[in-house]
Parts: structure tokens; sequence; C-alpha cells
DNA sequence: CTATAAGTGAGAATCACTATCGCTCGCGGG
DNA sequence: CCCGCGAGCGATAGTGATTCTCACTTATAG
């Protein structure tokens, strides 16, 4: 352990190697154009649509085409190394998620479509505590809170 | 007020009444059409798509068109009478939402993609404390666990 | 180095949903 | 009860995200 020099949070920037090492394990080719979505994901930390990927990597002169960003984040969702987030605006977002079980959970503003995240130990114990008394083998969950950002709300 | 016969649970049927009447409420004319599109959402009590809704009355013999059933489901979420449900599959669903507030979360199995239900009090007591503490005007909330529904686990 | 199949990307196809627009009809005023 | 008008309807065209096709490229096992 050595340049961990980072705060608190969540390491950003080790998900891409993390990442790329589970796409080897998995058996699949590395290739330039799904290593640069990999990679476009994992500076950016919180949801990203397939389009926006695109467009990052366009500016960035690496043109990858769309189709291979949709595949590639189709991949990293079934290998979970991606957390699907929909908030039923019409389009899908992604942000890495972590081997650590670190996650966050989104705040929608219905005004502005702004998306912003927090945190909540109370409330993952809730779930978990929850999932156990189901009938049901519970992997995963989402949770969105909806409302007015205070920018909205202050408008 | 005279027939409130309604014992503790879910006003499921009373659900179609009384969006009609905030729907006249809130200045609407009455048409067949959309007063059928509530129905079907009353007598079902959980999520449905619009095309789910438009097949239903079809084979009811009450064809409408699938525009009207969108524009039905889109006012009835403004006057939040509907609880819209996204699950990331590419249509949008909905149920009625009882002005009690009562309300429950769901359940999605990843394998076979059916939708369950569940309620739980500590789960909302974990939210609207968190709610309380947010910089956030919180006015709604979404809870879906993903993983394997019974009949696909123990298969 | 080569053969082979994974991966790519331009473009067509899908599919849920929205916008258009001429027609219908609920309903308030007379 | 009758009218007129705008809300509401529905067939259909349009939109935008995502997926499919297919010929071409390239990572990589042997
Ligand atoms: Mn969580
Ligand atoms: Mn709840
Ligand atoms: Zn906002
Ligand atoms: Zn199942």
């Amino acid at each position: 352990m050595k340049s961990e020099a980072r705060s608190v949070g969540l390491p950003t920037t080790d998900w891409a190697a993390h990442a790329e090492q589970e796409l080897k394990r998995a058996g699949h080719r590395s290739s330039a154009p799904r290593s640069a979505v990999v990679e476009v994901l994992g500076r950016q930390g919180c949801v990203l649509s397939a389009r926006e990927i695109a467009d990052e990597l366009r500016a960035d002169g690496r043109d990858v085409g769309i189709a291979t960003v949709y595949r590639a984040l189709e991949l990293l969702d079934e290998l979970h190394l991606v957390q699907r987030l929909d908030v039923g605006e019409g389009t899908v977002r992604y942000e890495p998620a972590h081997p650590s079980g670190e996650h966050h959970h989104h705040l929608v503003c219905d005004s502005c479509g702004r998306v912003s995240s927090f945190e909540d130990r109370d409330l993952e114990r809730a779930i978990a505590h929850l999932a156990g008394r189901l009938d049901y083998q519970v992997g995963g969950h989402d949770v969105v809170l909806r409302g007015a950002c205070p920018a909205c709300s202050s408008a």
C-alpha cells in the first residue's frame, strides 16, 4: 500500500485497473475501444450515459462507435463491474461498482433532472435486514429519492 | 361522506373512484377511454405497462388508442394518482397511488424479470429519517431489490 | 507467423414513447 | 333542449435510445 493518498472515499482511480483485470479473468480480449470506455467511467465516478461516454471520447480524439460503447457497458454490467441507474428519463446511466461493496444512491430533481448522491448506513442496514427476511435471493438494490434540489426549491 | 366502508388495508377498489374524483376536481372532462384506463389500473393494483393496459382493454372489447393510454397515464402521474416504476427494461409501468400514502416497493427477478412487491416499515422509517437530514426537498422515493425469485433460484 | 474467433463500427432495424392534426363529444351558457 | 367550443380521442408520423447485422480488423493461442 503506497500511494493511497486519497481521503476517506472511494478508490475511484483503481476501479479501471480492477475492471480490466476482471475482464481478462473472464476470458475477454483487451482492446483499445473497450479500455477507453472503462477509463472514462473510472475518471467520472458517478452516473454517465452511453452517449455521454461516446461524446467524452470523441472530444478526446478517441472515437469509439456507439455500438461498442453499449456493448462494453453491457459486458461490464454482466460482470457486475458497473451499476446501472435508470431514473426513467429514457436513458440508462452507469457508474463504477466498487468491489468493496461501497456504494451510494441517488437523488433526482423533478424539475431540473440533475442527479446527486448520498450514502446512509441506516438505510443500508434496513435493506440488509429486510432482504434477510424475504423469500427471495436478493443480490442488489436501488434507491432513488425524488424531489427538488436546493437550487430548484429556492427558486 | 357516505360509503367510506373501507377496512384498514389498501382501498384498492375505491382508488378508481378517487382518481375520477381528482380528475374532475382538477378540471378535466370525463371520457370513456380515460375511465377505462383508470378502471383497469384499479382492478390490477400493481404495476402495468401502457401496452398491457391497452391489451387488457382490447380483450375487453373496449379498444382505446395507445396514445390515449399514454396521455391518461401521464395525467394521472402529474396528479400523483399513480406511481411510475421503471426497472430498466425499456418499458415504464404504473400502479395506483393511494391517497393514504400507503405504498409498497418491488422485487425484480434478474432471470425471469417477474416483479413482486414487499412492504417494510423499518425501511420507510430509515428513508424518512434520512430525507429529513438531507439538503433536499424529498418528495418521494423508489426502492427496487434485485435478485432471483424463489422459482428461479431453486432451478 | 497464422489461423481463428472475439471485437469493432457503420448503418439498418426495433421499440417505447411523443407530437400532429383532423374529428368527436362533454358540458356550460342560452 | 340546443349550440359552440375547446378538451379529448386516435390513426399515424416522428424521435431517440438501444440492439442487430455483417463485413472488416486484430488479439492471441499454438
Ligand atoms: Mn445501498
Ligand atoms: Mn417507501
Ligand atoms: Zn433541480
Ligand atoms: Zn424469476
